[in-house]
DNA sequence: TGACATTCTTTACAAATGTAGAGTATTCTT
DNA sequence: AAGAATACTCTACATTTGTAAAGAATGTCA
């Protein structure tokens, strides 16, 4: 596993491929009109995006006819995993703890979230035991 | 509280501002001596990326004499709270428990690290009751 | 006071990112 | 088949980010 497992996203990106994830295999007009709402991006824009990003290899197409057909190269999970370990690195001097401490911290979770929370680290420790 | 609390640092002002905590009031020379082993920047580029910080706001200076003295503007922990929040916008659609989550399931953390996590967990409870 | 050292200022330039217009090719519809 | 609609290609341009050279200003020391 010495693969380059590093996909960093610009913040345009992470919103075009969220869309490709939900609807892949899609065409960039799909894409635009997903976003018209939250971004006001012409068909141009989404388009030229989509080409860069096949071009660094986090999507891949498919032509049919006069059509492209784009699909996503990298998944949500390696996506989320580089972002934050760009994230950790940056800030948090790589030290995962401190990150977790800092958003136990700093993030208003309710009751119910922090019971979640205890339930996925009770999961952990058991994965650990046995 | 509409202050704009939004401090976005990219990866070469990450490195220069983590120095400036450190050691500040500094110059910039100091910033670029600290730096020299890890990044291989000259004078010149730590120069200008810590003016280009404080035109943001990021920095501000004081001139004494021929030096100029840098001090941060925003703190650490302003500075890893909008870190995080983009990573939480960004790639967990603003939702922090999936986060944790993730954190949890792909991060390998050992024994004590989820002891002092349930430990965190348990403060952050009794705070919320009294 | 002249030479050296230090720090600063100005300017520059390439790559990445965000944004999109104009024109071309293809397909559909009547 | 011609016009309309759709999707694509090519080109462009401003801003931000990373990187730094060249030269001016200031301070120091013999």
């Amino acid at each position: 596993m010495t693969s380059n497992n590093n996909y960093e996203l610009t913040e345009a990106e992470w919103a075009i491929i969220q869309v490709v994830w939900d609807k892949e295999p899609c065409a960039a007009p799909d894409v635009q009109e997903s976003l018209e709402k939250s971004k006001k991006w012409t068909y141009s824009t989404v388009k030229t995006l989509m080409d860069r990003m096949a071009t660094k290899g986090l999507l891949k197409t498919e032509k049919i006819r006069n059509l492209i057909l784009y699909r996503s190269v990298v998944t949500r999970k390696q996506a989320q995993n580089s972002e934050i370990m760009k994230t950790v690195k940056r800030a948090f001097d790589g030290a995962f703890t401190p990150m977790m401490q800092f958003l136990l911290d700093n993030s208003r979770m309710s009751q119910e979230q922090l019971d979640e929370l205890e339930d996925l680290i009770r999961k952990k420790r058991e994965l650990k035991v046995s």
